[in-house]
DNA sequence: GTGTTAATTTCGGCT
DNA sequence: AGCCGAAGTTAACAC
C-alpha cells in the first residue's frame, strides 16, 4: 500500500551511461547527470540544460532494482547498476553508475495539485458569452450541441437566422478543420438543420489549416483571449 | 556567455507555493516540493509522483531572480521569493519558498546527447528498401512524394502497374487514415495519377483506425521493424 | 478500462 | 526564424 510507504524523492548526481529498450532503443553515453527516483519508482535522467523533458526516463508503474556490476563492468569503472522495469510492458531502463557525487533522499508528502485557468474550456465559455464578436446580430443557440459523432462547441444563428457551427481551438490545426467538417457533413444531412455553415475559431490558426478550412467554405476567426475576457481589471496582479 | 559560466544544476527541497502566468494562469498551493534550477536558468517544480512532467516549470531562455520576501509575505513564513521570467515572452513564474530542507549545486558539464533508433523515419527508409513486402512485384516510385497538402510517405506501383500511396506510422490511429484519405482524394482528382489506391502501414493499428481505413478501401499492413531490419543479430543484448 | 482530445506540450527536420 | 509533424508524447475526460 502506497499510503504506508515513505513518499521519498531520491536525488543522485553521478557519471553514468543509460540504455533504454522498449518502444524504441536509446543510449546515453557516459557523462555526469542528475538522476531522480520518485516515490512511485519512476526514474528521470536529467542533464543541466534543455527543457523539462528528461534525457531518458521510466514512467510509473515501474520498479527499480539496484545491483552490483558484473566483473567486466566493474573493470570499466561501474560501481552500481540500476535496472528499472515497467510493470505492464517490456520497457526497461538500465543505468550504469560510475562516480557518485551526491545521493540523498527527502520526504515530500502528498501534493495538493495544480489549479489551472485559461485553457480551451474557458475560451469556449467566453466566446459563448460574447458570440456577437463573430458578427453583428449573431445569437447563441447551444453550447456543446451533441451529435452522434461528438459535440459541436457552439451552435449559433447569424443576423439572417442561418445556422452556424463553431469549432473552438486554442491552436487551430488541420485536425480541428477535419473535426468541424465531419460535424457539418452530418448536420447538413439533417433537413431540420441544413443548411449549416462553419466557423473555425482559434487563438492561432496554422496556414495549412486555414487553407483547408477556406477551401471547404469554413470561415476562420482569430480569438483574442484577453479581449474576450474584457477588462476584468478586478483580478489582482501577481507580478 | 554561457561558455564562461559554471554549468550547474541546483537542487532545492523546500515547502513552497508557485504561481505561473503566461499562456495560462496556474497555482500550486503550499507544499514540500523539489525545485531544480538548470544551467540555462530554467526551473522545474517536481512532486514525488506522476510522470516526468513537472507540476510547473519555466522553459529556457529565461532568467531567475532571487529576492527577499515583502513584509506581508515574511509574516506568512516566506523566506525567499524566486521570479523566473521568460526572455522572449511575458511568461512568469513566481516561487515563494518557506522552509528549505536542502539546497545544493553541482557541476554537470556538457552532455553528449541521446542516440535514438527505431522511430518513424527508420520505418520509412526500411520499407522503401523492402517495398516488395507489400506485395510481389511492387516497385517504389518515390519517397516523400510532394502534394500541395503535404508529402505522401511512399508512392509505389503494384505488380500490375497501378499507383499506390503508402502512409507509414509507428502507431496507426484515425489521424493517419484521415491524412492518407486527403492525399488519395487529391491525387485521384489528377487524371495523370488516378486511379490511386492506399495502403496504411504501421507497427500497430488501432481497431477503430483499421475499420475506418478498410471502410474507405484502404489496405492495412502491420510492419515488423525487426523483420524489416533483417537479422542484424550482430547487436548485443543489453538486458 | 478504453478511447478521444488537449497541452504552458517538447522536439527535430526542413524551408 | 518559422512552419510542420512526430513523440517512449503525457494527461484529462468521456463513455
Amino acid at each position: 500500500m502506497r499510503g504506508l510507504e515513505w513518499l521519498l524523492v531520491r536525488m543522485v548526481i553521478a557519471t553514468c551511461s543509460v540504455d533504454y529498450e522498449g518502444r524504441l532503443t536509446a543510449h546515453l553515453p557516459l557523462a555526469m547527470r542528475l538522476l531522480l527516483v520518485k516515490a512511485d519508482g519512476s526514474v528521470l535522467v536529467h542533464s543541466d540544460g534543455g527543457s523539462y523533458k528528461p534525457l531518458n526516463w521510466m514512467s510509473p508503474p515501474c520498479a527499480l532494482t539496484e545491483s552490483e556490476p558484473e566483473a567486466a563492468e566493474a573493470a570499466e569503472g561501474v560501481t552500481a547498476v540500476w535496472v528499472v522495469r515497467h510493470t505492464k510492458s517490456e520497457d526497461r531502463l538500465r543505468v550504469r553508475l560510475h562516480e557518485v557525487l551526491h545521493d540523498s533522499s527527502h520526504d515530500l508528502g502528498v501534493d495538493p495539485g495544480l489549479v489551472k485557468d485559461g485553457v480551451e474550456a474557458h475560451l469556449q465559455r467566453l466566446l459563448a458569452e460574447h458570440v456577437h464578436t463573430l458578427g453583428a446580430g449573431w445569437t447563441l443557440t447551444r453550447r456543446e450541441y451533441f451529435t452522434p459523432i461528438g459535440p459541436v462547441d457552439l451552435l449559433c444563428k447569424d443576423a439572417d437566422g442561418r445556422t452556424v457551427a463553431v469549432e473552438i481551438k486554442r491552436r487551430g490545426e488541420i485536425d480541428g478543420v477535419e473535426q468541424l467538417t465531419r460535424y457539418l457533413e452530418l448536420m447538413n444531412r439533417d433537413p431540420h438543420l441544413a443548411p449549416v455553415t462553419g466557423v473555425f475559431a482559434a487563438q492561432q490558426i496554422k496556414p495549412q489549416a486555414r487553407v483547408l478550412a477556406e477551401d471547404r467554405g469554413i470561415r476562420c476567426v482569430i480569438l483574442d483571449y484577453d479581449e474576450l475576457r474584457g477588462i476584468d481589471a478586478s483580478e489582482h496582479r501577481l507580478f
